[in-house]
DNA sequence: GTCTTTGTCGTCACTCTGACGATAAACCTT
DNA sequence: AAGGTTTATCGTCAGAGTGACGACAAAGAC
């Protein structure tokens, strides 16, 4: 076997709606190499564990959340020689969407963790440790995109939430205003796509608003589109 | 470092359209494990070497077709401990999309290697070595989808190709038939999908038809729909 | 009560699509 | 050479989907 000396680690791109804006945590360095910079977070896959094993961990670490109800998915793997000045290191990308909720960022090798908009970070190609200003890129690039055609969008919400919340993931991912009448017509009217549930809210202000579920579908028939 | 024994492969899924079917490139094994299987053509990673030349070169050793000229794009990393009976072997799935050329597939690890219906192999999930039966199915769900929002259909085409062989392609690739005539309004009419040459060809039959070279856009809008 | 805020329904013109008729321009057959 | 076959390409038409926007409903704020 030629196996060479190798690691493989993965970095988890983890985004969130905040404040109307689309945010992702990062990490400040704790430890070279790149100490004291800003990161994704992410670590080293252990022996005998799977990819996405090490993905859920490491999510669980940062943010406390439990996977099972996180969208979790691979995003691509990064592998340039000289990527990370420890020696030859592959890295596989997975992109977390998690709702807005008062999450313990704190983690076990991390100095510090918080959430940052995206588009603050992504102005700048210096910003970030390794190659992790591509990573993040291509993360956004994939949300961006899944949101046309899949009922992504819900895993930015809490359980149960309005239209308008809905449209608040939408306009804050794509970064573009949505008309809050057609957009209620194509979010109901998409078959599967949300689930009534009777009963209203206030929370947002203003006249009460139906509270809705995501509903069974995988894929948007037609696809919602960006403008 | 806690680099731990593993070795980094690339898997290749190389599709083309041959007698209006959708085929994939698979070698026969010549070496252990799973010997004499049926298997996507791929190999290890050299220490230092990117994963995309990897797969280029693995490319070029299966078809002889240099790759600055064909479709190369990384769908996936697997990397479950125990798919691979030598050890921790974490694996990067490139899909490669080629024209129907009389193209010499011979390999230098490969017993044999050959053109199959990739109906005929996702129909038995036992036909193919290691996971390469789940790859090869995430491969060709990617080619599928893509066919809908970007000009990939053309990579199958050479050159300069007619709308029925482009038609031909996504008849093959989605396994429906389209209507010549609906086809021909939107290829023809979606910005920047094919750019006409002028010339024309009787190569199919029939009456002369237009020739066409792939146009300057990256997706198509709108899309084209499968169904 | 009135104002403000947000939610929800409706209308209308426009575009896109799918189904299909019709004609054009080559080759093939006899 | 005439007619049949094959493929290419244009056109038509009804229905679905979309963007822009008007209108009204139902809560809290003052």
């Amino acid at each position: 076997m030629d196996f060479v000396p190798l690691g493989v680690a993965v970095d988890l791109v983890i985004l969130t709606v905040r404040d109307g804006s689309l945010q992702v945590l990062l990490i400040r360095r704790g430890i070279a190499p790149h100490k004291g910079r800003w990161a994704l977070p992410g670590g080293f896959v252990r022996p005998e564990e799977d990819l996405a094993d090490a993905a859920r961990r490491e999510l669980a670490e940062e943010t406390g959340l439990v996977s099972d109800r996180i969208h979790l998915e691979q995003v691509a793997t990064y592998g340039e020689p000289g990527r990370d000045p420890r020696g030859r290191v592959i890295s596989v990308a997975y992109l977390a969407l998690v709702p807005d909720l008062p999450v313990p960022v704190a983690g076990t090798d991390a100095a510090s963790a918080e959430w940052v908009a995206v588009n603050d970070v992504l102005a700048d190609p210096q910003r970030l440790a390794f190659d992790h200003h591509r990573i993040l890129g291509d993360g956004v690039e994939r949300a961006r995109a899944k949101l046309e055609y899949s009922p992504l969008a819900t895993a930015f919400c809490v359980d149960e939430f309005t239209i308008s919340e809905l449209r608040g993931i939408y306009e804050a991912v794509w970064g573009v205003p949505l008309d809050p009448r057609n957009f209620h017509r194509k979010a109901t009217k998409t078959e599967g796509f949300v689930t009534p549930l009777g009963a209203t809210t206030t929370r947002d202000g203003g006249r009460p608003a139906q509270l809705f579920r995501r509903g069974p579908a995988t894929t948007l028939h037609p696809p919602l589109t960006r403008g």
